[in-house]
DNA sequence: GACGGGGGTCGAATCGATTCGATCGAATCG
DNA sequence: CGATTCGATCGAATCGATTCGACCCCCGTC
């Protein structure tokens, strides 16, 4: 049986060792340990005594967590490469505040892309409870397999879907808040960068309705921009990045002055950086020639970027919210969604529309 | 005994129950489910069957892994805030490196922020090995809570240490080398922005000599630069940031122009690209009046971020590393450390040095 | 027709702890 | 002084699977 593969458990002790060292039970052994129950102070340091002889780092967690039906890890499911997952700013924002929300609770984060080609499979690990960060995909075949292992689902900014505990933001309506400032600035239409809309990734222009079921966020967000311009077309980006941002906006922007929107609304403060590198190759004035309207917040301080006018979401708030659902969940407590809200920043990206050459 | 908080597990089916209902035994079930082992296909589909009107979701993983010995989990561990972690792109692809190699091994990644007052609790999860991350301050008591635990460590750029599979890089050279470009270019001296020295994370001036237990790769990358400039002083900063970088960019360089260092080496590309802010607001040409030297490779693309010159370290390259010398360890085979080198780049930040007025 | 072999199935031990109820001695109280 | 209680400890069941060796039956072979 030892096949050398189990060489990682090789001459570990026990906490049955310990106990025989220590001349106790093992269940004494384990209440000296686990701090629960009464245990002589007498006792607890002979085991502790015996534990350190034996080189024993303690109760083992697998065994732990099978008699108490607990893992102490947290599954956040995202479905990008991590390396993508996590260059969004707002995501690790999130991932700060659910750890922040956690506090003392000991509770591992295990990230778990859902790339490649069997996906699912990852979610056979031990977890608690699940949080889905950017899943708009494969919602439902996630949810699904979740939902037979019995464990809570929180879904941060999802569609909505039974049995997953809601952290909504109010993407449509921020949109259409910054529609509106733009509309009340005189633009009569305006240009939209967006967020990815499938699980494909690629770089296409925005059709005039786009179908749900795909990247959730995008979207809703794409939706309330056309609440006030309902025309409103544009491009849908690879990723939010600046990169993407300078391609999407070359495209909107190189072409006869006539043509040229007056305004582009970026679905991410880094695509909105983006095409405002593009306008400034370009040489086109913004705001004088050109308005451009984030979202997220991101804060680019130092790094040349002017101040954006953006929809300031609650970032570290999502994630603290999700991470205190979770605390719920596993409480037993009743389900606590919510509802989180962005807020109009106005900054110097945005101005009167230029009356058409 | 059922509190309220084990409804985790309540009314979750067990292999068991599947087995029941089938009409097999638990035995022979758990054969269907592993593909292990000769099964008939009758029986196999009889056992799948059973599974999916019982809804039972497979094999429990905790479950599996006190059995198997392994729990397909392997750490990450940070002595950063994830946020600040992740903020660095390197270490993002460091990560994405690691799971590259793993490849089709169905690993998951447990991130361990090693912050706050009892984080060695934190080390109180089932994994199978661990891998340090950004770790120089606490790697002893560190290391050895993991060594008890008889789980292989990989050590990434850590000081070396017993028992610890190390993945190097070539930092001490490779700064080295970025300072004799400047020496080669007529400069006399050069001023270092450094990445954070110690846990407190304060900024501060650069001693003379700087202690080692600290954070070792900004060590490291001192003493190279102290090879070729023995007396190169500066700044260490709070945080490997563009806006780190331009407060210790002022600091260096809002001075009398005789003061003024003719070239800075940043460890990082990020604290160059902050320098360069800081001269451009000063007005400071680069590379005419200041040269300046980051390392990473960052690609800054479409950021308006002069190509710099920079050591290029193979940053996926060494997740990678760290996940092969995980697997085999795993496979009980011998240690596997590896020692990857960085390339000096020549880009638009370094010239001549500047004749003192 | 007896025997060997192999595929399919099952029993039972095991992984390493936790925890409930029982036990036992000592201290408290009436 | 006997009864009661409380604190400390122990035994044994349990968490949910995996896996080794035994067993059985059917088939092919000499």
């Amino acid at each position: 049986m030892d096949d050398g593969a189990t060489s990682t458990r090789a001459g570990r002790p026990t906490l049955a060792a310990v106990a025989a060292r220590a001349g106790v039970s093992p269940s004494t052994a384990s209440l000296a340990f686990s701090g629960t129950g009464p245990v002589s102070e007498s006792t607890r340091s002979r085991v502790l005594a015996a534990a350190a002889e034996l080189d024993y780092a303690g109760p083992d967690p697998v065994a732990r967590s099978l008699r108490r039906g607990r893992s102490g890890v947290v599954a956040v499911v995202t479905e990008d490469r991590l390396e993508d997952a996590f260059r969004d700013p707002m995501n690790l924002a999130v991932l700060d505040g659910i750890g922040e929300a956690f506090g003392d609770e000991r509770l591992g984060l295990l990230v778990l892309p859902l790339v490649g080609h069997d996906r699912l499979e990852l979610l056979d690990s031990a977890m608690d409870a699940a949080i889905l960060l950017g899943c708009g995909t494969d919602l439902v075949a996630t949810v699904d397999a979740l939902r037979r292992r019995r464990v809570p689902i929180i879904g941060i900014e999802t569609a909505p879907s039974e049995g997953v505990i809601a952290i909504d933001l109010d993407n449509r309506d921020a949109s259409r808040r910054g529609a509106e400032l733009l509309r009340s600035l005189g633009h009569r239409d305006a240009a939209v960068v967006a967020l990815p809309l499938d699980s494909g990734r690629e770089r296409r222009r925005l059709g005039p309705r786009e179908s749900a079921g795909t990247a959730f966020v995008a979207i809703e967000r794409l939706a309330g921009v056309r609440l006030v311009f309902p025309h409103a077309t544009g491009i849908a980006t690879a990723s939010s990045s600046v990169a993407d941002g300078v391609r999407a906006g070359r495209a909107l922007l190189d072409v006869p002055a006539g043509d040229r929107p007056t305004a582009i609304i970026a679905q991410s403060d880094l695509l909105a950086a983006g095409v405002l590198v593009a306008a400034d190759e370009l040489g086109i004035a913004v705001p004088a020639q050109l308005s451009v309207v984030g979202f997220d917040g991101v804060r680019f301080d130092g790094s040349g970027v002017p101040e954006l006018t953006t929809l300031v979401q609650p970032a570290s708030e999502k994630g603290r919210a999700a991470g205190l659902a979770v605390l719920a969940a596993l409480a037993g407590e009743a389900p606590r969604p919510a509802a989180l809200t962005s807020e109009l920043r106005t900054g110097a990206t945005t101005g009167p529309a230029a009356s058409r050459p």
